[in-house]
DNA sequence: TCGTGTCGCGCC
DNA sequence: AAAGGGCGCGACACGA
């Protein structure tokens, strides 16, 4: 990415699109202008025809990363950079600053439609959309005029800008890690499995241990048939024997004193190994001694990406990870950013103490340093509560007191809250607005304040306008911690690709895990060192590309392990 | 038998 | 008085 202001200047685009038998080829200035006369260019040959074009350093403008990259990548080639115009074009659509462009105004096209999962589509095809209405098919240089256009006017051209790129560049990133995968020891897997389960039982078969626990839940709670797999089941079975509970959710059980619950918890617990990381798993996502997840960036409204295909590279449960081991001669390096979305908080708010709480590196220490709580369990929970608008319990106690110390940062969120409780639409640091709520949350809330309306409408109307209100005031914050991390992303993808230049992606340092705030690379070891302050190089960097000038730390906890569950 | 809704758990 | 954000997924429950 350029230097802040600077994305498009003397920029060369490099469109294409689908065309009959192959892809349309398009070289344009910075102002969109012809450079060369347009070509056509055979699917194989592809690859080479990027490769020749990327020694020019262009960027890449495609209607869909995930359906142009992955086949580039096969081919051994790589690029810098590219416009994602489908992630683009749901910001731009979407966004407060941007809702005055001719892009914005445009009845709904193929490009608001959700990325068809296979094949890509064909040229002049016609396009269901989400209200069955029927549009053109999508010409990616049109679109690229029209979303240059939207950001120029945009209220803040470049923090757009910015935030497009660094969309882009996560879309590369995901798919050059699902390329790669995530070294994975099968063996080491089974062998948790075997510990913990026992041995691989026949299909549709409980596994030993799990069946062991079953008898001796039924025995317990005399109740011979009792399927410990269903939770209305087991509740009833609890009731019956005079516990006070309302749910099997293990919080709750834990609460309780009984001889069922220590059984019934490692239970669960077994349970949700067997059928979340088991051997159907290991089967389904490990090939070849590497996990190919995949990430679907933008997946989330708050900017965050989701993951999908039963892979779940974002719910990487600690259970497994042993089973994370750097190859012969490699390391992992992970990093994570401590307490990333306070430190946002921090910034986007301009807190003086929040940020003074956080320099020197624990913030929560910080916070009970400055003594507006008395340890750091409540600094968490006080924080934690105050972004997703808990008010009952401890947190909700403590929140005056912090309010007190960091009186910013806190109306930062209260503000936030207030907007959506009225409907209203709040925005990210870089510019991704939050939905507009439902035509049904409207209607309750329009419905539920005059004379006609019942105790119970406004009620439920009050309650469905809070929960809004916790929304856009965590949108703020984590999508504002999203864009952090796809911008610290971004840059340390260009500094890897650097270390070892023109090498094929996994001969040098690479990307291998993203989970939000967290990077993991798997690198040779001598260059760990390096990653190491690239890390901890770009996470600054990326703060000064958000925020300018800001006092507030961004701090990392980086490990060189060569298995991911030492880093931890 | 299928799709849909809910629960509960894991991740951040 | 009650009031905790965002996901994906598998299993169960239930109704068409």
């Amino acid at each position: 990415m350029n230097a802040r202001g600077s994305v498009h200047t003397g920029q060369v685009f490099v469109v294409l699109s689908v065309s009959p038998g192959g892809a349309t080829v398009r070289e344009l200035d910075d102002s969109s202008a012809p450079m060369a006369p347009e070509r056509q260019v055979r699917l194989d040959g592809l690859p080479a025809a990027v490769a020749m074009l990327e020694a020019g350093h262009p960027r890449w403008v495609w209607d869909d990363t995930a359906w142009w990259y992955p086949r580039l990548l096969e081919a051994g080639v790589r690029v810098e950079r590219c416009i994602d115009l489908r992630l683009c074009h749901a910001i731009l659509r979407n966004a407060v600053s941007t809702a005055g462009s001719r892009l914005a105004a445009a009845p709904p096209s193929a490009w608001d439609a959700p990325r068809p999962v296979e094949p890509p589509p064909a040229p002049d095809a016609l396009f269901e959309i989400d209200d069955g209405a029927v549009a053109p098919a999508p010409d990616p240089l049109a679109e690229l005029v029209l979303q240059q256009e939207a950001v120029g006017a945009s209220a803040d051209p470049s923090s757009m800008a910015l935030l497009l790129a660094a969309e882009s560049a996560g879309a590369l990133a995901a798919a050059e890690m699902r390329f790669a995968g995530l070294p994975w020891r099968a063996d080491i897997h089974e062998a948790i499995l075997g510990r913990a389960l026992g041995p691989r039982p026949a299909a549709g078969v409980r596994p030993r241990v799990l069946a062991e626990l079953a008898d001796r839940l039924r025995a317990i709670l005399e109740t011979p048939d009792l399927n410990p797999d269903s939770p209305p089941e087991v509740l009833r079975a609890l009731r019956r024997l005079g516990l006070n509970i309302s749910s099997t959710r293990s919080w709750e059980l834990r609460e309780v004193e009984h001889p069922a619950i220590a059984p019934l918890l490692e239970y669960k617990k077994l349970a949700r190994l067997l059928s979340a990381n088991g051997w159907q798993w290991l089967e389904a996502n490990v090939r070849d001694g590497r996990f190919h997840p995949e990430y679907v960036p933008g997946g989330v409204v708050t900017g965050r990406w989701a993951s999908t295909g039963g892979g779940g590279a974002l719910q990487l449960p600690r259970q497994v990870r042993t089973a994370v081991v750097a190859d012969d001669g490699w390391r992992l390096v992970v990093a994570d950013a401590s307490q990333l979305e306070p430190r946002i908080l921090a910034a986007l708010s301009g807190d003086r103490g929040m940020a003074e709480a956080g320099a020197g590196h624990d913030l929560y220490a910080g916070i009970v340093a400055s003594g507006a709580v008395s340890d750091r369990g409540q600094a968490k929970v006080a924080m934690l509560g105050a972004m997703y608008g808990s008010t009952t319990g401890e947190s909700g106690r403590l929140m005056p007191r912090l309010a007190r110390a960091y009186p910013r940062a806190i109306a930062l969120v209260e503000d936030a809250a207030r907007v959506g409780e009225r409907g209203g639409v709040v925005s990210t640091r870089l510019g991704r607005s939050s939905p507009r709520p439902s035509a049904a949350w409207r209607q309750a809330q329009a419905g539920a304040y005059g004379e006609s309306a019942g105790d119970a409408e406004t009620r439920t109307a009050r309650g469905q306008a809070r929960s809004w209100g916790r929304f856009t005031r965590n949108f703020v914050v984590q999508g504002s911690a999203a864009e952090w991390a796809l911008c610290w992303m971004a840059g340390l993808r260009n500094a890897l690709a650097a270390i070892d230049p023109g090498s094929p992606l996994t001969a040098g340092p690479h990307l291998v895990l993203f989970m939000h705030d967290e990077l993991v690379v798997h690198t040779p070891a001598r260059h760990a060192e390096r990653v190491e302050a690239e890390l901890r190089r770009t996470a600054a960097e990326a703060a000064r590309l958000m925020f300018g000038p800001t006092s507030v730390e961004f701090p990392l906890t980086v490990a060189v392990v060569e298995r991911y569950s030492d880093a931890k």
